[in-house]
RNA sequence: CGGAGCGUGGCGCAGCCUGGUAGCGCACCUGUUUUGGGUACAGGGGGUCGCAGGUUCGAAUCCUGCCGCUCCGACCA
């Protein structure tokens, strides 16, 4: 993308409304742009982020063995009159009548929608385990959105749901996603710890919270320092296996980690010895758990088992918060000069920057790097705008580009440009071809 | 939902108290200049002053009502 084509309404200046970093960033890098409270547009910039944190997410589902479905935002009420939430709910859940005074609503999530399906859809033990799960718009009618998109009233969530048999297929399918999870999160450059979450009602063990460790975090987190230190890297990960998924769900959740929702100060301390103790801040991303047959049992969502018995599921629900990632991201990820993605999100991995736009050399140099890296599988932003090098600069550091490749008359008299890596500023003169080699391999294209 | 505050060109703000031709910075346009980390100068375009009603010869300014938005706290992917 030529920058002098593109849509990027950066601003130097920071819109009053925005609080925190994220927020902030977002606005001025022309990411988003506030409709109204707590409901943004995305503009290219945050889009193509967006779309790019979904797409690990998807990837990551569907290798872990869940299935992608599509339902609607707009949902009749009957299902929740059945499953007791519509009461339940209260003033978060939008509700709206349609023509002819139906009683709809716009959803704040899928439960009662989802067990309906897979209640129709799966008669038989046979067809167990199942998990399906979406990408879609929820609306929470929050009292006080905030914080841009981390906390907004529209956002987008991925939500999977299980189905399985009995406790020991949904504790296999907990699994799945836990692990899942994990290698979402690190995929994108992130560190997620799985904290032990309050499992209400339900009981038992089986509901975690993600969340990444970042200093303007909205949880007070306690953990034991090792487990922040824990990676799954390349490791193979074979999902049929359930032994192998249990034992890494324990390697996991062995030690202390807790928020200050549940955070017990004497266990901590009896448990994690002082010099691991880390208390931080964290973000959560995403949230699991398991609730038996809370929507099974009151929506008659049922299977025959191989005794000729018939009964309801037992599932589990499994969220991450997508548009919240983008925010989260850049709470974990960012200097004073603006955004730094992490190259599995950058919306554009690699900017070229014309120092002198006019001059003739720099300006065929320019042109001549952005075709072949975009013929090599990269997307290139190249700011080919007729501004001074330092303007440029500012705006390229601002959206937070992973690499900058930066061309002008000087360095092309040497036969050479400059590799610039965002993060650690580190700055290489390399022959352009040498340069574009090393970029592919950086992202592992030809 | 309790408390506080703000609505004036795309963004950041002044003007309001004490009513009298709507202003500044950034951004934008034109020209000159400059050109390796947000150049400088000159000229220019753009605003129903959140909405409605009222007071007044005259309202961004005073009064009333409404709407929108933000922040702090309690609650949440």
């Amino acid at each position: 993308m030529r920058l002098s084509r593109y849509f990027l309404p950066v601003q130097k200046e920071t819109p009053a409304e925005a609080e925190i970093v994220s927020h902030r960033l977002m606005l001025r890098a022309g990411m988003i742009r506030q409709a109204s409270a707590g409901i943004y547009s995305w503009l290219p910039l945050g889009y193509k982020v967006l779309r790019k944190i979904e797409d690990i997410v998807h990837d990551e589902q569907q290798k872990a063995g869940a299935i992608p479905v599509l339902m609607p935002t707009i949902q009749s009420a009957d299902l929740w009159k059945q499953s007791g939430r519509y009461d339940d709910y209260g003033a978060e859940m939008l509700r709206i009548k349609d023509r002819g005074d139906r009683e709809m609503l716009y959803g704040p999530t899928n439960e009662e929608q989802i067990t309906e399906i897979a209640g129709a859809g799966i008669r038989s033990y046979r067809d167990l385990p199942r998990i399906l799960y979406h990408i879609q718009w929820k609306f929470r009618d929050e009292v006080r959105p905030r914080f841009g998109v981390m906390r907004g009233r529209e956002f987008l969530m991925k939500d999977a749901y299980s189905f399985d048999l009995d406790k020991e297929g949904a504790r296999a399918s907990y699994n799945r996603m836990f692990v899942s999870y994990l290698r979402t999160f690190e995929r994108m450059g992130l560190k997620a710890v799985p904290m032990r979450a309050d499992p209400g009602p339900i009981g038992g063990d089986m509901t975690h919270e993600f969340l990444i460790l970042a200093e303007t975090g909205e949880s007070g987190v306690f953990l034991d320092r090792d487990l922040a230190e824990l990676t799954l890297g390349d490791s193979a990960i074979d999902w049929e296996d359930a032994p192998a998924l249990q034992e890494t769900v324990d390697r996991y959740t062995a030690s202390y980690a807790r928020t200050d929702e549940t955070h017990e100060e004497a266990v901590f301390e009896s448990e994690i010895p002082e010099d691991r103790r880390l208390m931080a801040r964290g973000i959560e991303v995403g949230h699991i758990f398991y609730f038996g047959s809370k929507y099974s049992k009151p929506l008659n969502a049922t299977v025959n088992t191989p005794d000729g018995e018939v009964v309801p599921f037992e599932s589990g629900s499994y969220g991450i918060g997508v548009s919240r990632l983008a925010g989260a991201i850049i709470e974990a990820s960012h200097d004073d000069k603006g955004i730094i993605w992490p190259e599995a999100v950058a919306p554009f991995e690699v900017a070229v920057i014309n120092l002198r736009q006019g001059d003739t050399e720099a300006d065929g140099a320019c042109a001549d790097l952005y075709a072949k890296l975009t013929a090599r599988g990269l997307d290139v932003i190249y700011d080919d705008r007729d501004e001074r090098a330092g303007a440029k600069f500012a705006t390229i550091d601002l959206i937070g580009i992973p690499w900058k490749l930066v061309v002008g008359p000087r360095g092309l008299k040497e036969g050479v440009v400059e590799l610039v890596n965002r993060r650690t500023g580190e700055t290489e003169n390399l022959p352009p071809e040498d340069a574009m080699n090393r970029l592919a391999a950086t992202y592992g294209r030809a």
